[in-house]
This record gives C-alpha cells, sequence and structure tokens, in this order.
DNA sequence: GAGATAACCTAGAGGCCCTAGGCAGGAGGG
DNA sequence: CCCTCCTGCCTAGGGCCTCTAGGTTATCTC
C-alpha cells in the first residue's frame, strides 16, 4: 500500500486551505482527514485535537500576515506605510478568511503562535514612528488602528456594508485617509 | 406528569443565559435542552434547527442592543452621545458576550432580525447629525465609527489588550476621544 | 535481513443534530 | 361528564463528529 506520507507541514496546510473553503468553523479533523485520503484516527498521531490543530493554524496564519505586513511596510513612512499595512491586512483576509478567523482566537503567549503575535504587534507599532506618539498615546493608537481595522474587515466579511450602495472600497479608501488623520494629530489629553 | 411549559420565549431566553455562560460557538440544542430539563428532541417543535436558534438570538441581542443605544442616545448630543453611544455598545459586549457575539452573525434583512438590524443602523447614523456630514461622507464615517468600536470590544474580549501594563479602559476613553476628533474633522476627499 | 519506528488501520464509546412516530395532559364541544 | 383533538414531550434511531486503544504495515537503520 502507498503511504499518503502526511507530515504535520502537509497536515497544515491542508488545513489552512479547507478552512478558506468551508469557513473556521467547519474545519474538522474528519473533512481534513478525507482530503488528505486518510482514516481521521490517524490524524491524532500528528495533532492532539481539534484545539490543537486551530492553534496550529493560527500560527501559520499569523506568520503568514506578519510576512505579508513586513514586506508591505518595506521602505514606505508615514501614511504610505499605514495604506500598505491596511491594505496588506484586508487583503490576506479577502484571499484567506479562513486563515483571517484562525488568527483571531486567543493566544497563548508561551505557544509558538505568541512569538507570532508578538511579532505582529511590533510592526504595527513600527508604523506608528512615522507618527512621533510617545507612551502612552503610542499604546492607544495601536490600539485604535488596530480596533478599526480589523473591525472593518470582520464587518465586510460578515455582509454589514452589502445593503447599501456605496461601496466597501470606497469607505476603506477614506477610512485609512481618516486613520492617517487621527494618527497626525492625535488628541492631547 | 408535571409538563415544563416550554415556550419560544422561555427557550430563546434561556438561550440567552447559556450562551453568555458557555459562548455563542457552544449554545447547542442538546445543552439547552439539558437546562430546560427536557430531552433534545423536544425542542424541534419550536425550533427548526440550530441554525434557526442562533437567528432568534441574533435578533434578541440586536433589539436589546438597540434598546439600550437609544436609551443612552436620549437627551444626548455630539460628543456626550458618541461615548454614550460607545459605552452601551462596550457594556452590552462585556455583560452579555454570548449575544454580543450572536448579534454578529450574517443578517438575512427579510427576517425579523432584520428590522432590529435596520433600527441599530439608524441608531448609528443618529450620532453623526451632531457632526454634520454630507453623503457619501456619512456612511464612510457611520462605517468607520461601527468598525472601530466593534473591532475594539472584539479584539478587548479576545485578550489582545492585557499583554501590556496599560488599562483597556484608558485607551478606550482615548479611542472615543480620538474617534470625536476624527468625526469632527472628517478629512475632504 | 532484523529490529525499530513511524504511519496508518479497525473498532468502538460518547456527543451532537435531526427525523419519525408514539403517548399523555389539558382545552373545548357535545 | 366524557370524548376528541391538539400540543408538548417522549423514545428510537441514523448520521456525523471527536477521540482512545490497540493492532498492522511500510520504511529506515544497522
Amino acid at each position: 500500500m502507498v503511504r499518503a506520507k502526511v507530515t504535520i507541514e502537509r497536515l497544515v496546510n491542508a488545513a489552512a486551505e479547507l478552512t478558506d473553503e468551508v469557513g473556521f468553523d467547519q474545519l474538522t479533523v474528519s473533512a481534513l482527514a478525507r482530503r488528505l485520503d486518510v482514516r481521521d484516527a490517524s490524524l491524532y498521531s500528528h495533532v492532539r485535537n481539534v484545539q490543537d490543530l486551530r492553534m496550529r493554524l493560527a500560527a501559520l496564519a499569523l506568520t503568514e500576515l506578519a510576512d505579508r505586513v513586513a514586506e508591505a511596510l518595506a521602505g514606505r513612512a508615514g501614511k504610505d506605510a499605514l495604506v500598505a499595512f491596511g491594505n496588506a491586512y484586508r487583503d490576506y483576509a479577502k484571499a484567506h478568511p479562513g486563515r483571517y478567523a484562525a488568527a483571531q482566537i486567543e493566544i497563548d503567549p508561551e505557544s509558538p503562535a505568541g512569538s507570532a503575535a508578538r511579532r505582529h504587534a511590533e510592526l504595527t507599532r513600527a508604523i506608528l514612528r512615522g507618527y512621533a506618539l510617545a507612551e502612552p498615546a503610542q499604546t492607544d493608537a495601536v490600539r485604535f488602528l488596530h480596533s478599526t481595522l480589523h473591525g472593518y474587515v470582520s464587518l465586510e466579511r460578515a455582509g454589514g456594508f452589502r445593503h447599501h450602495p456605496r461601496t466597501a472600497d470606497d469607505s476603506w479608501r477614506r477610512s485609512l485617509d481618516a486613520l492617517d488623520a487621527v494618527l497626525t494629530t492625535w488628541p492631547p489629553d
């Protein structure tokens, strides 16, 4: 019999493709086993349980996202960097909805996903260098920025912007303008 | 035998309590049946399926949220209204995490939940009256506002703000200040 | 070629969703 | 007061999912 040669890498990659097709909450061990042409029980030698699988997927997604953001940010500063960051973020969520959802689960800082999450946080903070904000305003601004971007893509995905003629793309551009404006003139206490 | 007298109202209320305790994705027909001291199959005469249950919960949550927001907005305008709106929103999410998650699912505009969602959208738009924005800037601003608020509470719930000494409350206040500032000086095209 | 190991298998228990069909308690009519 | 009907709840059962235990086979190493 020919062995399927499932490795943990192939398994997680297949899970990433699957979750983008069916949604993160529909990612099951059974469905993944079917896709790999293997019995479901066989996967439990690679993965502890379904939680473990999801955590690994979160780590993959956070790493991929951080890579794309890092690439988008290279050589840019100020508003240019902000727009590149936002677009990298939104494009990833559009291209890989399942992985994006995976990246939002609660992360144990000690886990391998934790370091990817930290890297992500550092990149977000890097954008704000162009806006010269001191602590604690910098932390507040990071949270504000992250909230707006994440909120936008998550509402857009949930279909919240579909019942209106104004396109999500147009509002997105104006939202980035607004973010740039508010970061530039971050209100003093 | 004493009948449990499950009505659709009692059922949805029990589901709301349950989901706040265990999370929206852990809301199952079985668990709800156990809580109502009834067999799971019995609930299918009240509810078509688990999707139907979730949709009814979404309708409940959207209605409750709209009620609270409407109350918070009464007699307020401008930044005062913005802060009240934001706090009503965030407080609801804190007090009722499961219901808040339920309110985020994709809503069919034709369903009863659709009218609650529309009412919600109108209330959001009402806030912007104090900021005198014409279309399409108004729609962009509504989306921006909603994105930031939803993004903030959802990241806060996911634990994204826990790995830093700056409190989520402090950043929240500053985020509302920033929102007020950006709505006041909404950047022209 | 003989372990040793890794990868896969079957069997099975338990949980959840949902359908089909049966039984009993309470309401209304005769 | 009794009969009937309806509603609310029941049991039985199939299908899918998670996960464990323990057995089998392919491949790697010596």
